[in-house]
DNA sequence: ATCCGGTTAT
DNA sequence: ATAACGGGAT
């Protein structure tokens, strides 16, 4: 067991943090304010103490029995111990921190093994979902066409898939808010469509000329082969030009509510990642593409969790877990989750002071 | 691995 | 002025 001692420059003090080593490559930290000043700070024995720069959080490792045999063995474990010391640098405050446990999660992952705490994870994001103010909750494709009837809802559904690939969800919106009031949001309506047409209503969505294209195809693909509804299976549904297996299962889900599988979207797998539930099989690595996270989540996660997942981690995603300089001062699974603090954190975590964070 | 477009955040 | 956003097809 190791101690690694942790002080923030811009405020605060000091933390120790112990340093559970186990060499099964499973790794816990625990932390702990510093109590006395009875910690041996032995030897110190390597010289170069995680020092990037000046404003960076200052760390030492040192070990009680004089355990610790080489250099190498203490870099890895310094480096393991850096989110912790990033940690609680940026941490406004430290006191209430440091008595957290900090379980970063050595998840089992590729066993089909839930990782350690996911329920609370889960329930904590929830609850910072409950206000519902997410982009995704008053504009996202499931919402498309919850006034129609069932074929024509469905219908709407799909429409809204395909024109919401890499476009954001409020020019989705509008987009089929003009498609609705030009009544072209049936499969007979558009097929008769000018295709031109088509494209200038759907404008400005993300490749409004391919999608425009592909409305058409499909709309006629529904026409003729399954009567002006919409395919029922996975399958058939990734048979249709411009639907891949995110819209896929997003329509099988609210179209047909029929869950076949997770459907995984950016946000999906940003955050599985960043919360440690997903990895390549075999290996520890995180997962490379988004149909490898649905795989490697669907091997642990409860099949009722798969159709709510979806709304509830790409709402997390557009307001707390961003893609970039995610809000982790905000997020209250923060000791839950490997990455937290990891990547610059934004402006919204109050750490103007002394500019300490700034790329960590 | 690259292309397909426009909007919004930095 | 850029870079980032967000899937599918080749």
């Amino acid at each position: 067991m190791l101690h690694v001692r942790v002080r923030s420059p811009s405020t605060l003090g000091f933390a120790t943090a112990r340093i559970q080593f186990n060499r099964m490559s499973k790794t816990r930290f625990s932390v702990k304010p510093i109590q006395s000043k009875t910690e041996i700070p032995t030897s110190d024995p390597d010289p170069n103490p995680g020092s990037e720069n000046g404003s960076a959080a200052e760390l030492r490792v040192f070990s009680r029995r004089k355990r610790v045999k080489r250099t190498e063995e203490v870099q890895k474990l310094q480096l393991e111990a850096k989110p912790i010391a990033q940690k609680l640098a940026v941490l406004p405050d430290i006191e209430e921190f440091a008595y957290k446990k900090l379980n970063t999660s050595t998840n089992s992952i590729d066993t089909g093994k839930p990782p350690a705490n996911w329920e609370k994870v889960l329930d904590g994001i929830r609850k910072m979902r409950s206000s519902e103010d997410a982009p995704v909750d008053s504009m996202g494709c499931e919402k498309a066409g919850s006034s129609l009837p069932p074929k024509e809802r469905r219908f709407a559904v799909l429409v809204s898939s395909l024109l919401s690939s890499q476009t954001k969800d409020h020019v989705n919106h509008g987009a089929i808010q003009r498609l609705l009031q030009n009544d072209l949001l049936s499969a007979d309506s558009i097929d008769k469509a000018d295709e031109a047409t088509i494209k200038s209503l759907i404008y400005p969505v993300g490749f409004y000329t391919r999608k425009a294209s592909n409305l058409k195809k499909v709309a006629n693909i529904c026409l003729t082969k399954y009567d002006g509804d919409i395919p029922s299976s996975l399958e058939e549904l990734l048979s249709l030009p411009g639907i891949g297996p995110k819209m896929a299962h997003l329509v099988m889900n609210v179209g047909w509510n029929d869950v076949q599988g997770i459907c995984v979207d950016t946000h999906v797998h940003r955050i599985c990642n960043r919360l440690g539930w997903v990895s390549r099989p075999g290996k520890k690595q995180k997962t490379s593409t988004p149909e490898q996270t649905r795989e490697a989540l669907q091997l642990w996660l409860p099949k009722e969790e798969w159709d709510p997942i979806n709304p509830l981690l790409v709402g997390f995603g557009q307001t707390i877990c961003t893609p970039l300089r995610p809000r982790c001062g905000l997020c209250s699974v923060s000791e839950f989750c490997p990455s937290a603090f990891k990547e610059a954190s934004s402006p919204s975590s109050k750490s103007k002071k002394s500019g300490s964070n700034k790329k960590l």
